[in-house]
DNA sequence: TCAAAAGTGTTGTTGATACACCCATGA
DNA sequence: TCATGGGTGTATCAACAACACTTTTGA
């Protein structure tokens, strides 16, 4: 112990993985993107997107290399969650597991993806049965989109660049599972003055169509900076 | 990759650190126990209190029983904070490192114990240079205490089990760097109706004397489960 | 008797909620 | 012309912020 430099060698080595929990927002619901276990154990049962840490990388690298390899996807929100260190959480061998949420576009995620990597979309309220512990990084996963959506405005990484106020009121109303007031909703959220209006209308959604708007992250920052504090 | 059940052999090992940032409350300031490292590299360096994982126990045991072994503490408040897995971070070799932050109420950390330990009190505010990433995760685990102290009653944990409303106000005025007006801070935390007051008076702080509360716990869950949000 | 901290109410302002009708358009 | 979702304003209520004086007691 007196070396001047230890390597550690007498400490345990242990297996590190990365899970994450993929939401997405699509026909006005809140949605997982899992697929099917490819190796033993559980080959063939729902998982959660997970891959080992490697020697040379950093775990977040680790993180989005794994989102990559999986699903396709660059340039992702991500935010770790917790470490999962049970002895027993997988029966092949000891291994934690760093779990990370990510929220992306669903439309940004195609059909033919979907079909390449093997992904489906499920609804938060159909989850199936999913192994070892992911039930519960889901369940922690969703507390924290809650909690976080509440006084950041990270919703956004769920919806288009361009976007309607109906729209963004429906993805706050599937986060919450609650009903919102549309007329509360519109003052609250343009009150706070970090959505652009454009000259465009959504017409996809109705007759009358739905003005564009762009979420300007450079105005929100600024606020931030002068304390400002984001919540619906 | 078609056995059965893997071992996952092939992939990559490491060791898992775990370090605790240990916050305390104490002269109306919010403190930190950090101690002088015992072993290379850095050795005699400022640190938080870190341990590395065992083959047999869970990751929350490890945390656990790292805080016990370098500081005698125990059933202490523990959440996880963040894991640390850049590759450099350690030049001893490859470990990440689960952070937690940790809330003693001082008054339970003599003098002995310090000695004993080797532990020290600073102030946050005059922190010195720590080890590695340790700084990073003070930075973390302060911002995360924050957040935390806004919406859940965890403050407690920093203070004796009987405390007065002064010293409660100037708990969250030092965690929130702030003043606060004590007649809206006192309206507010009686409010919530979850501190009961006692008898006695607290006369060491005054000549007048200030009368002792407790947080009851079991008024708190039950507001909690009727959808109560605690907040200051 | 004085110094020092504890304790107490009211008012104005601001933000949150509740609520109902007209508008634009494609079918 | 009608069905559908988009868009708008006001009134009430609750929560928050600002603010100054009296009380108790040990020295």
């Amino acid at each position: 112990m007196n070396k001047k430099k230890s390597n550690y060698s007498e400490y345990a080595l242990f297996h590190l993985a990365v899970d994450s929990i993929i939401f997405g927002f699509d026909e006005g619901e809140l949605k997982l993107l899992i697929h099917k276990r490819k190796f033993e154990p559980f080959m063939g049962d729902w998982s959660l997107f997970g891959g080992f840490l490697k020697e040379e990388e950093s775990l977040s690298d680790a993180a989005n290399r794994i989102l990559f390899e999986l699903t396709g996807l660059q340039k992702i929100y991500m935010e770790e969650l917790q470490t999962y260190g049970d002895i027993e959480r997988d029966p092949a061998g000891r291994v934690l597991s760093v779990a990370y949420y990510a929220l992306i576009p669903a439309h940004r995620y195609s059909e033919d993806y979907s079909k390449q990597y093997g992904a489906t979309w499920v609804s938060l309220k159909e989850l199936p049965d999913l192994i070892m512990d992911h039930n519960d990084m889901v369940k922690s996963a969703l507390r924290r989109l809650r909690r976080r959506t509440a006084s950041q405005p990270i919703g956004f990484e769920l919806l288009p660049r361009e976007f309607t106020i109906p729209q963004l009121q429906s993805l706050y109303e599937a986060i919450y599972q609650t009903e919102l007031d549309k007329r509360n909703f519109r003052k609250k959220i343009l009150s706070m003055g970090v959505l652009v209006k454009l000259e465009e209308k959504d017409m996809s959604g109705s007759r009358k169509g739905a003005f564009l708007y762009r979420f300007d992250k450079r105005k929100y920052e600024r606020l931030i900076e002068k304390g400002y504090n984001f919540t619906i």
